[in-house]
DNA sequence: CCTACCGATCGGTAGG
DNA sequence: CCTACCGATCGGTAGG
């Protein structure tokens, strides 16, 4: 494939256009196979440079994974925002919430399947200043839509940080790069909004 | 550490012993680190023998993941008979289901994880024959409890192919090796089990 | 960012 | 010929 660079010759920029094809790459990569199935050599390759290329834009394979998950956690936390933003009660805002991560594409979402999967293989100090965004970003900021909708009286009283873990658990199956489960998404999405607010029972009305 | 064989001169029995302390170490190992981040030697010494021992009992590390996972998905298969039997309706079955396998040890039920996980690191073939393992005594069997349920008018109509994975995606973050979710364990299997059914919504009754 | 490499460790197998 | 391993090393590859 021919290069795609845009520009060059900016010698002090951060943004260098490789570091984000690197990210890229690396995303499709790790989210496709796991952290250690995949080696530094790969991700090179699949971005046209050499193994000490990359190391040149990331100081080691720790610090390329934790880039990874640490932008898509800044960008999750600016989407909860904007959820929050949107609806006044925790219905809509969480359904806001589920229909966006699912409007993404699949290799974004599988981030979240991602840095759950791999959090034990980062060194403690990384996994202890990544579980702290991830709580913060992520877990909390969906937790206080849920503790906020059972004060209002809309959601019956409970754990809200186990059900955070609840809701996104039931997102999580198809967070996996699956195959006719993309066609019948939709249908997933739904069944996961209806689930969770209402159950499977067959209700009296 | 001694050793714990029990008996020994059995020159044509299957069940040596070490092949069942070889899946048992291997079990918590890889659930707790994933299959790529465990070398043989690290099994191996886990069990007090060499990582040559190892490759008496099992051909290569494919076969000793795969024999980990095949034993726990038979358990399962069972497990699901005994559910099955133990009530007449779906409700029954799989809340004697979802307690039964909150009731086994942690890194029992964290095979289930481990399976979806590191599916995509299996060769093709050893992949198409677990997956369709994993099918039929699983997913499966827990489509046909849902279905059943929803011919009888007790569940209201969904797909039920999708309805399992929800469920299981619902269970999935309390098979990480957690720290405090353990003391919360019980809290957390009722609140899955309500959540499932009912939704977290306050009906008006 | 590349060429040219390293210490170590990987999964797997030899003869005994 | 068999079992249940061991000590040593194979060809390759990991991260750096």
């Amino acid at each position: 494939m021919a290069q795609i660079e845009t520009s060059n010759g900016m010698p002090d920029g951060k943004a260098s256009g490789m570091r984000k094809r690197i990210l890229q790459e690396a995303t499709l990569l790790f989210t496709r196979s796991g952290y250690n199935a995949i080696s530094m050599r790969e991700i090179a390759a699949a971005c046209g440079i050499t193994k000490a290329g990359l190391y040149y834009h990331f100081k080691d394979k720790e610090a390329l994974i934790i880039a990874v998950m640490t932008d898509y956690l800044n960008d999750i936390g600016h989407l909860i925002s904007e959820c929050r933003a949107a609806s006044p009660n925790a219905h809509g805002r969480l359904t806001a919430f589920i229909r966006a991560i699912f409007a993404q594409p699949a290799e974004k979402r599988a981030i979240i399947r991602l840095a759950s999967q791999e959090m034990s293989n980062l060194s403690p100090q990384a996994r202890a200043s990544f579980n702290q965004l991830y709580q913060d970003r992520f877990i909390g900021a969906l937790g206080e839509i849920l503790t906020e909708g059972m004060q209002g009286g809309e959601l019956r009283p409970a754990n809200s940080q186990q059900l955070v873990w609840i809701l996104l658990g039931m997102m999580y199956p198809f967070f996996y790069p699956g195959q006719e489960r993309t066609s019948q998404l939709e249908e997933g999405v739904e069944l996961i909004i209806s689930t969770f607010f209402d159950g499977i029972a067959r209700h009296v009305k």
